[in-house]
DNA sequence: GCACATATTTACACTAAGTGCATTTTTGCA
DNA sequence: TGCAAAAATGCACTTAGTGTAAATATGTGC
């Protein structure tokens, strides 16, 4: 597997592409697609780590060196979406106020190319209480890394205290947004159906931004 | 042992109360105190399953008929103690707005009876990654309590949205009140560390309350 | 192209987690 | 006291997860 004839030499990017972080990015890959294939076909629990292992065409052991058990392997692919609501946090103006960039970022969730993966993913762990723990995992990420992206932007005069809560606040508005969407429409991944899953997310942020006031009552 | 002569065959309360149920109460707490036990003396990590049922005078096969593994056993007592803030929810009045309740309920958190325990566990399961999902899943089972005893409250018209996204943003403020002041203080326990983690509660509710406007960039 | 150093994969063996089942012990109650 | 139900236990078994050393693949300098 040659290819990527650019730049032999040459730190290209100064974060190092090398050949082997590639092979190693893409054997991580295929081990968390063989997961969810296996998730699809067999259903939550039905498949063991030696069954996932088979099915990426790598040993038992390999499987180990690359996440820490199957919980892990589906968390990464939750991330691999969750991810993109952080890259839309990083694309918006520095001097935009956070939960403005936070708000047009989460609706990066109600994109369907982005909702579909991550809506399938919650209908095969939810039937697992055990599984259900590694979605925990997945929005704990996120929102770490919210934070992270945030304290670069506001630098280091960052009230550590407001960033972690308002990133929490955040997340846990995307979370209770996809919590009822998922309860009222299931899978369903139809445009209307996206359409109330991002109306949600404008309440529940809106409802953040105003501090609860009005509408909980409602 | 006998004892508890009041009621014998009245139903004292709605919950059945029964002599099996207070034993397998009082067993499941043993076991659960017996890992926190291993886990101040052995630390995160250093004991097994095997160690627990000893400690707590049970068999093995015993111990996972109370518990799915090491975890929940020690999710068990931070549920315990998280439970108080539930309780402090329940007592308020029920015109009370629900986010103030809220912040009188966290409030208790940082009451030295109850913050005392939480601050060691957090200290003993913050050394290993993998228990630290433990208090994840007890700060969503007390999520999930806020939203039903809130539920409970504004009765059958209540938006579940709102609802859910309110306690998630309430608890994320607790979490990052514990989270700053336990990066600040370890496991400091003393009156004026209690004040600051006290003042944390109140400054993170305080911003969701006004919706995260001013404070955020200073 | 070749050889070497290094990174990655793999096989193997072992401890511990978690579960099903049959059996024994305990407990509440008449 | 005796009995029926519940809980605890022992045992066997599959799977998770890890350490270690050998084997294989990969990048680099010449």
């Amino acid at each position: 597997m040659p290819s990527t004839d650019t730049a032999k030499t040459s730190p290209d990017t100064a974060k190092a592409e090398s050949r082997r972080e590639l092979n190693k990015a893409a054997t991580r890959r295929a081990i968390a697609d063989a997961a969810l294939v296996l998730l699809r076909s067999r259903g939550a629990g039905g498949f063991t780590v030696e069954d996932i292992a088979a099915e990426a065409g790598v040993s038992r052991r390999t499987f180990f060196n690359y996440f820490t058990g199957v919980d892990a392997a589906l968390a990464s692919l939750a991330d691999r979406f969750l991810d993109n609501v952080l890259e839309q946090f990083r694309l918006r103006p520095a001097d935009e106020p956070v939960l403005e960039s936070a708000r047009v970022a989460l609706l990066e969730l109600a994109d369907p190319m982005t909702a579909a993966p991550i809506a399938e993913l919650f209908s095969l762990t939810n039937s697992s209480q055990a599984l259900g723990r590694c979605e925990l995992e997945a929005w704990e990420h996120c929102t770490e890394q919210i934070i992270a992206a945030a304290r670069e932007r506001l630098g280091e005069g960052a009230n550590e205290l407001a960033l972690r809560a308002m990133a929490g606040s955040i997340i846990a508005c995307g979370k209770a947004a996809m919590g009822v969407w998922f309860e009222e429409r299931g899978a369903d991944l139809s445009p209307d159906s996206l359409a109330v899953f991002r109306q949600h997310l404008v309440t529940a942020v809106g409802l953040l931004a105003t501090g609860f006031n009005a509408p909980a009552t409602a």
